[in-house]
DNA sequence: CTGTTAGCGCTTTCAT
DNA sequence: ATGAAAGCGCTAACAG
């Protein structure tokens, strides 16, 4: 039963109702109402209360869109995603928890995901709801920041290089390292390796933490063992074949994603290897799924919804024009030993590390 | 008056560049440049193509804000969440998924997950956005939905129960049947049951089906075994301490949703209980964070990403104004065995299915 | 204290 | 084929 009469029944099924029908309603301007919406002085508070009257009985709610068009502050952060996946979901997690008690809200946007649209996405998003509709905007990996003329932006885990703006990432490189060693220390010397792609930051850290955790050891990389993942897990199924089907295969995987790493599972399993007897399998980020694989999936963690949070204290602190202490967080990554490791199946025994 | 020419170097800084811009860096007037935009007719070869230049040469994208407030007609749907939290996040992937390759954008919304604001968000953030920026919402876990003067609706897992909109859900019943039944095939005679809240259609299904699946093994329901968890983690504490300090305490509990049921995970490890061999728990939902408890949690599935994609479905064909298939698309919910649950320690032995 | 008037950036008749 | 002008819902001067 709605419980209101105003309104010839039915008649706010036609349009919904706008500032002007309130005024109406109210017998007053729509400044007035405005005025009264937004609290600012110069209104008699009979008359703001009769409209705040008016406006609970016809259930008016101001448009987000009409007013960020005309004000240009809308007390809303955007959170700009090529896609809700496991990854950006988790970061999704931590910046709800650090918006409560801030005054704004979460605006959270993907295009449709279109496949080949890998680079440029940043952009277009961002023009499409910067200068109306959001204050600032957390852009999550992103491939290149292009901040000018838009709202301030912070970005996480970006792909082009820390240096263009504000950022928050994790240290792939510890990382990478943390992985590489674990595989050494369990008898490992043919470790693969499944990149990201060369042009992109993370991607690029995850590689060189392998390389230095091999040289090291004394260890030399193997071109051979080396190749690209592009982070996603169906991409991930050609190069982990060629890998296994090398004549001196790998005995294990370190793969610069959880995805991939998802992928050379996949693969494993297709070839009749078990893991981790017959491969070893380590990935990166511990997102939610890593753990739900069979075995579960030795991973580096990254801090997702610490990113997150961190992301977004950063972000109000440049919306507010704050002395925006720190320009770039690097959180730190840690190892998580699950069942996708273990030592070769004919090791020489434990390396000394 | 701005003044802005051709946009001397970094001039595109100071504001985006916008329609107008656009409009007089190709000479034309505004109207032209949105036919280009929007492949109207009525323009020359000539004059589209070097619009289409100039826009390129300025990086212009026009405005969500602006044309939707124009046009109330975005290709943007959105989904309306209370928060982002392992339920909802599993749907949004769902959600993203189904999008792809539609044309569609998404926008996820979420207020600052203010706790008081339990009820009411619903009608708020609908007013807010629709009508201008989305077409249609796919509105999370409401209580109320009043689809009066707005865009198209979809409810996943209305509380309110499924009569009002459109509405995606699972099988909250057979679920709880299936998770009380496992409890008594393991010998469990004494089950606490910590509900949601008695409000909820959710909730009151998954009561009735634990209800049911004792009646049906001849066991009495104790009231005193029978406690509200409110869905969320802390909530769930208090009333979990209440069932386990009971003289003649359960030997296991069926929580009605995965977070209440780590919230009793917390519990009985802070009471020195060791799970599943002093107490066994069920939860509900799923969410990838279930499978990271200690042990994992045994719970009910809800097939919450595929949830999400129907909704799309659902939702794209009522905006398209499609003869709307079925209204209420009810998915199957299945159990899933892990770790948290057990034969009572002083098991009588096998009860008889 | 209140109403009138201008736009915000865009689309859409309707003239030209 | 093009542009001038109106207006979406709202806020912000500025008058009265």
């Amino acid at each position: 039963m709605t419980e209101r009469q105003q309104l010839p029944p039915g008649a706010e099924d036609l349009h919904r109702v706008t500032i002007t029908d309130v005024a109406r309603a109210a017998g007053v301007s729509v400044a007035t109402v405005s005025k009264v919406i937004n609290e600012r002085y110069g209104v008699a508070a009979r008359t703001s209360e009769h409209v705040q009257r008016v406006i609970e009985q016809l259930g008016y709610e101001s448009s987000l869109v009409a007013r960020s068009l005309r004000s240009h502050k809308t007390h809303v952060i955007g959170i700009l995603v090529p896609e809700f996946e496991p990854f950006s979901t988790e970061v999704l997690k931590g910046t709800s928890r650090a918006i409560t008690g801030t005054g704004y809200e979460l605006l959270a946007y993907s295009g449709g995901g279109r496949a080949g649209e890998v680079v440029g996405w940043e952009r277009r998003y961002l023009s499409r709801l910067s200068g109306t509709l959001i204050d600032g905007a957390i852009m999550m990996t992103p491939t290149v920041v292009r901040t000018a003329g838009s709202v301030p932006v912070v970005a996480i885990d970006p792909h082009a290089g820390p240096a263009d703006s504000p950022t928050v990432d994790a240290d792939s490189y510890a990382g990478a390292v943390l992985a590489t060693e674990h595989l050494l220390q369990l008898g490992h010397r043919r470790i693969g390796f499944l990149g990201g792609r060369p042009d992109l930051d993370s991607a690029r850290l995850r590689e060189d933490g392998y390389r230095d955790a091999l040289a090291t050891a004394g260890i030399p990389v193997d071109p051979d063992l080396v190749r690209l993942g592009g982070y996603r897990r169906q991409v991930a199924a050609a190069p982990t074949r060629e890998l296994l089907s090398l004549a001196d295969r790998p005995t294990a995987i370190f793969a610069a994603n959880d995805l991939s790493a998802i992928g050379v599972l996949d693969v494993a399993r297709e070839l009749g290897l078990t893991v981790p007897t017959d491969l070893s399998v380590v990935g990166f980020d511990n997102v939610p799924e890593s753990a739900l694989t069979e075995p579960p999936l030795t991973t580096v963690q990254q801090p997702l919804q610490e990113m997150g949070a961190q992301a977004v204290h950063l972000l109000l602190r440049l919306v507010h024009g704050e002395p925006g202490a720190s320009t770039h967080v690097r959180l730190p990554t840690s190892l998580v030993r699950r069942g996708s490791t273990a030592p070769p199946a004919a090791a020489p025994g434990r390396a000394g590390g």
